[in-house]
RNA sequence: CGGGAUGUAGCGCAGCCCGGUUAGCGCGCUCGGUUCGGGACCGAGAAGUCGGAGGUUCAAAUCCUCUCAUCCCGACCA
C-alpha cells in the first residue's frame, strides 16, 4: 500500500462502517467501555463536546422562557404505573432498586439487605415523577404555562448497546411544561423541535429533517411525537432529538389540574422533549472520515493545535516564544458566540506524528511553528477540512483573520457537505420494485453501504409500514412537516395518499 | 433476550485443530542518545494470574463444562 494511501482509521468505513465508528471514537480518545456492562466512560475531548452542547443548548433554552431545575434519580414504582402506555413502553427495559444496605455475609463478600418496601425504579425519563411535583406547582391557569428542563443521567437496560447510540446510562436533557390549552402546548412541542433542528444545523452542521412520528414510532405515553431525523454517512436515519405532545395522558396520570378562565378544575396539556449524548454519535457518523474524527468548529472541544518545531534548545526558546505569541493572539478571542481554545504540543514526538494525533481528534486548525516560520514572521496553517497534507504560511499579521475567517468556513463545509450528502441520497420513490432495489445490498453476505431516504406515498396504515419492516428493516422515520400534499398511492398497498413520508433504515 | 463470532501485555494479532522447556510478534510504553517542517532511528528495558470458575491429564493458552464481557445479525429502543 503506498503511504500516500494509508488511513488513519482502519478500516475505513466503505470497508466496515461500525467497526469505523468505534475506531474513531478510540482514536479521538472520545470515550471508551467501562467494566458495567452497556456503560460508557466518556473521556475528556469527548465530554467537552457533551459540555458544548450543554451551553448552547441551555441558553436556548433559556432565551424560550425555560428554567432548570433537578429531579430525583429514583421513581417509586407506584407513580410509574400510572401511565398505562408507558408502562408498557419502559417496562423492559427499567433498572429497579429493591435494597438499601449491604450486610457481610460472614465469607468476607457482603450481601443486599434491607427491602424496600416499595421498589425503586431508576428513571427511563421523568415524566411520571416531575408530573408528581407539577400537581402541586400548578394550580390556576396563572401558574401557567410551566416551563422546566432537567439536565440528568438516565438509565434504560438495553439489550444492545453502542458508544454514544445505545448505552443503558446516558446523558440528556429533558424539557417538561405545562400548558393551559392544547394549542398552547402543540406550540410549544414544535417550537422545542425547531431549537434542536436550529442546534444541530447551527452548531453541529447536521441538517435534519423535522416530521410527525408514526403511531407505532412515538413515545410511549404521547399523543403526538416530532422528531429531527439526520442522515448518517452509512444513509441510514438517526433520531437525534424528540418533542412530544403529551395531550393530558400524564396530566392525568399525575393529577396535574388547574382551575381555568371560567373557575372550573381542568386536567393541564403537557409536553417533554429531549435531546442526548446521542448527539455525539450523530456527530460522528455525520461528519468523521477515514482520518479521524471531524468536528465541527462550533461544538469542538479546542480549535487550534500548535505544534512546535525545533531541533535545538536555543531554537526551542525562540519557537516556543513566538507560540506564546500566537496563543495570546487567540486568547479569550470569540468567533461568533464561541469562545477560541488553543491546544500547545510541545510533546516530544515528531512534527508529523503530532499532526496526525490532532487530525484523529477532529481539532479544525493546525499550525506547525518552527524556526523558518519565525523569521519570516509567519505560521504554517492546516485545516481538517482540507487534505491532510496541504498547508499554507499565513503572515503573522493576517493570521487572526485568517483564522477566524476559516473556523467560519470549515463550519460551513461541513455543513454543506452533509447536506449534499442528505440531498443526494434522499429520492421521490413511487415504484414498489424500485424502493426494494434501493434498500436491498448487492452482497447480502456483507451488505454495502446503500440506500438512503424513501420519500414515498403512505397510506397510513400500520399494517403496511409493518410489511415494509419486515422486508427491508426500513420504516417510516417521519412524516415530514414540509411535504406538501400530492395525490398518489400508497408504495405497498396503493390506496390512495396524500403525502409522501421518509422511509429509512435506521440506527 | 435468540442466532453467530471473538476474548492471549495499553492496541492489533500469532500460537489452540494435533496438550509437552522460560507464551511470541508488530505497534505503543519507560530510560539513554540521535532526531523533530508529514505517522523518525539506534541501544537498553518494563509489562501477561492466556476473560473468569470448575473439570480431564503426569502436564492445559491448547481438550471438556459452566460463566462473564465485547462485536455482528435479529427483536427492542433516544
Amino acid at each position: 500500500m503506498s503511504k500516500q494511501k494509508r488511513t488513519a482509521i482502519v478500516p475505513t468505513r466503505e470497508q466496515d462502517y461500525a467497526e469505523w465508528y468505534q475506531q474513531v471514537i478510540r482514536a479521538a480518545d472520545l470515550a471508551e467501555n467501562s467494566d458495567v456492562r452497556g456503560c460508557m466512560v466518556i473521556k475528556p475531548w469527548g465530554y467537552a463536546i457533551w459540555e458544548n452542547i450543554q451551553r448552547v443548548l441551555d441558553d436556548m433554552f433559556r432565551e424560550t422562557g425555560h428554567k432548570n431545575a433537578y429531579f430525583p434519580l429514583f421513581i417509586p414504582k407506584s407513580y410509574f404505573e400510572k401511565e398505562a402506555e408507558h408502562v408498557d413502553g419502559f417496562a423492559k427495559e427499567c433498572a429497579v432498586v429493591t435494597h438499601s444496605r449491604l450486610e457481610d455475609d460472614g465469607d468476607g463478600g457482603l450481601m443486599v439487605a434491607g427491602a424496600l418496601t416499595e421498589p425503586l425504579i431508576v428513571r427511563p425519563t421523568s415524566e411520571t415523577i416531575i408530573g408528581a411535583s407539577f400537581a402541586k406547582w400548578v394550580n390556576s391557569y396563572r401558574d401557567l404555562p410551566l416551563l422546566i428542563n432537567q439536565w440528568a443521567n438516565v438509565v434504560r437496560w438495553e439489550m444492545r448497546t453502542r458508544l454514544f447510540l445505545r448505552t443503558a446510562e446516558f446523558l440528556w436533557q429533558e424539557g417538561h411544561t405545562v400548558h393551559e390549552t392544547p394549542e398552547d402546548a402543540m406550540i410549544e412541542t414544535k417550537k422545542m423541535l425547531e431549537v434542536y433542528a436550529t442546534f444541530a444545523k447551527e452548531y453541529l452542521a447536521i441538517p435534519v429533517i423535522q416530521g410527525e412520528k408514526t403511531e407505532g414510532e412515538k413515545f410511549p405515553g404521547a399523543v403526538d411525537t416530532f422528531s429531527i431525523e439526520a442522515m448518517m454517512q452509512d444513509k441510514k436515519a438517526l433520531q437525534a432529538g424528540t418533542s412530544h405532545f403529551l395531550g393530558q395522558n400524564f396530566a392525568k396520570a399525575s393529577e396535574i389540574k388547574f382551575q381555568n378562565r371560567d373557575g372550573e378544575l381542568e386536567y393541564a396539556w403537557t409536553t417533554s422533549w429531549g435531546v442526548s449524548t446521542r448527539l455525539i454519535g450523530a456527530l460522528i457518523m455525520a461528519h468523521s472520515d477515514d482520518n479521524g474524527l471531524v468536528v465541527p468548529p462550533k461544538i469542538a472541544p479546542a480549535h487550534i493545535a500548535i505544534i512546535p518545531i525545533y531541533r535545538d534548545d536555543e531554537e526551542r526558546t525562540a519557537v516556543l516564544e513566538y507560540c506564546a505569541k500566537v496563543e495570546e493572539l487567540f486568547h479569550r478571542q470569540y468567533f461568533e458566540d464561541i469562545r477560541v481554545y488553543t491546544e500547545l504540543d510541545d510533546r516530544d514526538l515528531t512534527g508529523g506524528e503530532r499532526n496526525w494525533h490532532w487530525i484523529k481528534k477532529g481539532i479544525p486548525i493546525r499550525m506547525e511553528i518552527g524556526p523558518r516560520d519565525i523569521s519570516a514572521d509567519s505560521v504554517m496553517v492546516a485545516r481538517r477540512d482540507f487534505d491532510p497534507k496541504m498547508k499554507q504560511s499565513i503572515p503573522f499579521d493576517e493570521l487572526k483573520d485568517y483564522i477566524m475567517r476559516s473556523l467560519r468556513d470549515i463550519q460551513d463545509a461541513y455543513y454543506f457537505r452533509a447536506l449534499d450528502f442528505l440531498t443526494d441520497n434522499t429520492k421521490n420513490i413511487d415504484d414498489k420494485e424500485e424502493f426494494y432495489a434501493f434498500f436491498t445490498p448487492e452482497n447480502e453476505k456483507q451488505p454495502e453501504i446503500h440506500g438512503g431516504f424513501a420519500l414515498s406515498h403512505w397510506c397510513g396504515a400500520e399494517e403496511c409500514e409493518e410489511i415494509i419492516k419486515e422486508d427491508l428493516k426500513v420504516t417510516v422515520r417521519c412524516i415530514p412537516f414540509d411535504s406538501e400534499e400530492e395525490d398518489g398511492s400508497c408504495i405497498v398497498c396503493n390506496k390512495p395518499s396524500n403525502r409522501r413520508v421518509v422511509f429509512a433504515k435506521s440506527y
